[in-house]
DNA sequence: ATGGCAATAGAGTATTGA
C-alpha cells in the first residue's frame, strides 16, 4: 500500500495538479491539507472519476483536510476528542486494515503568540488521541503537515532557524513525544539525499536555492514500520507552474 | 532590519501561512 501526504494550499487551485500527479503516482491513499473548501464545494465528481473515494472535513478560507483512497474508508473521525476546535485539521479513516490519521497541525505563527500556545495545546491533544488509537489499531499511520522540522538535517540553515517557530525546542520536543508513544519517521528509515525538504517559501526564490524545511511527515506504528519498504519526498510538482509551496511525501508498505 | 509570494475575501487592503 502506497500512502502520500500533500499540503496543496487550496484544492480549488491545485485540483488539476492533484489529478495529474495521481496519474503518474497512483497511490492507494492520498491525504491532503489546506484544501480551503467548504464540504459543499469539494470536487467529489472529479475525484471519483479518477478512481478514488473522498473523505473530507473543510471550512471556508482556511485549513481543511481530505483523504482520497482507492479502498473504501471506514470509521471516519474528523475531530480530536480532547479538543473543542472549530478549525478543520483532522480526518481519520481505516482502509484495508490500516488506520490513517491525516493532520494539519497549526502553524503557530511565532514563538510566544496565542497561535503558538494553540499549536502546543493541539499537539498535546493529538498525542493523547494517537496513544488511544494505537490501542485499537496496531497498523497506524500518522501523516500530514506537522509544521515542525524535527532535526537539524530537516532545516536548510539550523542556526538561522534556531528558536524560531517550526523549529523551536518545545515544538521539536512535542514531535519527539509523538515518536516515544510508538511511532517512527518513515523518511529516516532509508538513506536520503542531503538537504531534502518538503516546503520552500514562495519568496526569495527559495525553491531554486533549495532553502527549505522538512515539515511534512509520514509516521507509522511499529507493526507498519517493519513493513515499510520506501519513503521519499517528490519534488517534481514543486517545479510546476503555479505550484503549492509544499511537495508530496510518499511511503510504501508491504501490506 | 524588513520584506520578499500566494490564496482568500471582496472590492482596497488585511489576514494567514511557514
Amino acid at each position: 500500500m502506497k500512502i502520500a501526504s500533500w499540503n496543496v494550499n487550496s484544492l480549488r487551485v491545485r485540483l488539476p495538479q492533484v489529478l495529474e500527479w495521481l496519474l503518474s503516482n497512483p497511490v492507494e491513499v492520498l491525504c491532503l491539507q489546506e484544501t480551503k473548501l467548504v464540504d459543499e464545494d469539494f470536487p467529489v465528481a472529479e475525484i471519483e472519476q479518477a478512481g478514488y473515494h473522498a473523505t473530507y472535513a473543510g471550512q471556508k478560507t482556511y485549513n481543511g483536510v481530505a483523504i482520497l483512497s482507492k479502498p473504501a474508508p471506514a470509521e471516519v473521525v474528523t475531530d480530536l476528542p480532547d479538543m473543542d476546535d472549530p478549525q478543520r485539521r483532522v480526518v481519520a479513516a481505516t482502509m484495508d486494515g490500516v488506520r490513517v490519521l491525516n493532520v494539519y497541525i497549526p502553524n503557530g505563527q511565532s514563538v510566544g503568540s496565542d497561535k503558538y500556545a494553540y499549536k502546543m495545546r493541539w499537539l498535546q491533544a493529538l498525542r493523547a488521541y494517537v496513544q488511544q488509537q494505537l490501542q485499537s489499531y496496531p497498523r497506524l499511520v500518522l501523516l500530514g503537515d506537522f509544521n515542525i522540522a524535527p532535526e537539524d538535517a530537516d532545516v536548510h540553515d539550523p542556526e538561522l532557524w534556531a528558536g524560531k517557530v517550526l523549529f523551536s525546542d518545545p515544538e521539536r520536543q512535542a514531535f519527539h513525544d509523538l515518536i516515544t508513544i510508538g511511532l517512527h519517521d518513515t523518511f529516516r528509515k532509508f538513506p536520503q539525499p542531503e538537504n531534502t525538504f518538503s516546503w520552500w517559501d514562495y519568496r526569495a526564490a527559495a525553491f531554486r536555492r533549495n532553502l527549505g524545511l522538512r515539515i511534512d511527515h509520514i509516521l507509522c506504528s511499529d507493526a507498519l514500520h517493519k513493513l515499510c519498504t520506501a519513503s521519499a519526498i517528490d519534488k517534481e510538482p514543486r517545479k510546476w507552474q503555479r505550484p503549492s509551496d509544499h511537495a508530496p511525501a510518499v511511503a510504501e508498505f508491504a501490506t
